[in-house]
Order: structure tokens, then C-alpha cells, then sequence
DNA sequence: CAGGATCCTATAAGATACTG
DNA sequence: CAGTATCTTATAGGATCCTG
């Protein structure tokens, strides 16, 4: 990923921004694919082979980008066994598992609201 | 708004994802400043000068985009009032208001789970 | 007061080819 | 299998100036 300019505007809004708590919380899962990614972990800890079958319109390179940022952020744990061919398990941390029944919330009032 | 090409990846990858109920949910309120927004107007009803001036480091500019955005999508209610100088006001409406208990709890997880 | 118009920058996302 | 590397496109966000 690209260094971010630090002073740039874009930076010092997000830095203001992130001073609250709902939208920190937020800006840990933002972009289009995260959400998702945690959906799907959370029934329990999966190889990238099979995230990426359940994401046939992710490139890998997203993959990698959002898997690689949600573990900086704590949200995912990635465990490399050493075998050939390589095996890599991704599994939830507990603060990502915590929102799991906010997704669910999310996820109803995205039921009750949407256009039919 | 730039029109957005009907067949690039990006819109085919929206379409797809928006046709779960949780991810149509958070394209509602994607972007930076929806939700911080959505916050301010819980309390009632506001004029644009009023909700301007709640957040210094946005621009009119995009005060202006995320609001016509929001009425767009149902989440806002703009009402004119025919007086000199012009008076606008801004009010959510039932699903946005949908939105508060969580936002409450996302907020919760923002306390819980940020770094000291 | 409540914006609209124009130009520009920053980041997110995608296509494709390649590798230990 | 699980990625990297490189290039390109698309969108979000910002700066600045202008107006009924």
C-alpha cells in the first residue's frame, strides 16, 4: 500500500474522525469487502483457498490487501503452517467476533428498509 | 456526481454485494461522514448552517453531496421554506432513526476495543 | 443562507502476469 | 497453495471561487 501523506487534509479528517468511537469502529471495517470477510469467518477459521471461493468476484490481490489490513487492525489471526504446499488458516479474534450480533442488526434493518 | 460506467467491475462487484441485506445496509451509510451525520440529526431536526458548523473540517461541498445523497436514499428529509434569506431544514427519517440503537452499539464496540 | 461550479488530490479497487 | 508485482481505472474527498 501506498505511504499516506501525512498532512494532507484527507488524513487530518480521518484523524479527528477516529477520535470518536462509533466512527473508529467503523473505519475498522470499511470497504467493500471486510464485512464480508468477517461473515464468513465467522463460523469458524477457513484457508485462503476457500475465503476466496466464497468471494468469486474478489481478485486475490483484495484478498490479500483486506486480510493483511484486518490483521493490523486485530480482527483476524493468520496462521502460517509450514508444509508444502503452504497452508494458511485465518480465524477470528474476539473483537471481531463481537460484531457479529451488530452485523446481525445491520443485516435486519438492511431487510426491513431495502426497496423490494 | 460523475455518471458511473454500467459495466466496470466495480458496479457489477456493487450490485453483487448489495444484494445481501448487510452490505446494502452499510451502502447506505458508507463514505465519511453519513453516520457522523446521521448523529447529529438524531436530536431533531436541523438547518445546514447548523449541522455545517458541527463539523468544521467538512466542506460545504461535501456537506452538500452527502446530504442530497441521504434524501436520495430516504435517510433525510429536506424541507424549504420560501423566505428571504432562504431557510433549509434537514430531518431524518424513520430508517435512519432506525439507525440509532446500532449505532450505539458500534460505538460501545469502538470503547471497548480501541487502543488506549 | 444555502448552496453550485470547477478543478484537483488521495485512496480504493480491479486486471493481469508471475512465483516460492 | 497462497500469495506478489505492476499497471490502470474508478470513486471519494478536498480547495477555491462564485451566486440567487
Amino acid at each position: 500500500m501506498a505511504a499516506r501523506k501525512k498532512n494532507s487534509t484527507y488524513t487530518r479528517n480521518e484523524a479527528h474522525i477516529i477520535e470518536c468511537d462509533l466512527t473508529y469502529a467503523v473505519n475498522k471495517i470499511n470497504g467493500r469487502w471486510k464485512i464480508l470477510i468477517i461473515s464468513k469467518l465467522e463460523s469458524g477459521k477457513m484457508r485462503f483457498g476457500e475465503i476466496k471461493k466464497e468471494f468469486p468476484y474478489m481478485t486475490e490481490r483484495m484478498l490479500t490487501l483486506q486480510l493483511r489490513a484486518m490483521e493490523q487492525d486485530g480482527l483476524v489471526k493468520r496462521m502460517v503452517y509450514a508444509e508444502v504446499p503452504p497452508r494458511v488458516e485465518y480465524e477470528l479474534t474476539e473483537m471481531a467476533l463481537a460484531f457479529g450480533p451488530i452485523f446481525k442488526q445491520l443485516s435486519e434493518w438492511g431487510g426491513k428498509y431495502r426497496l423490494p
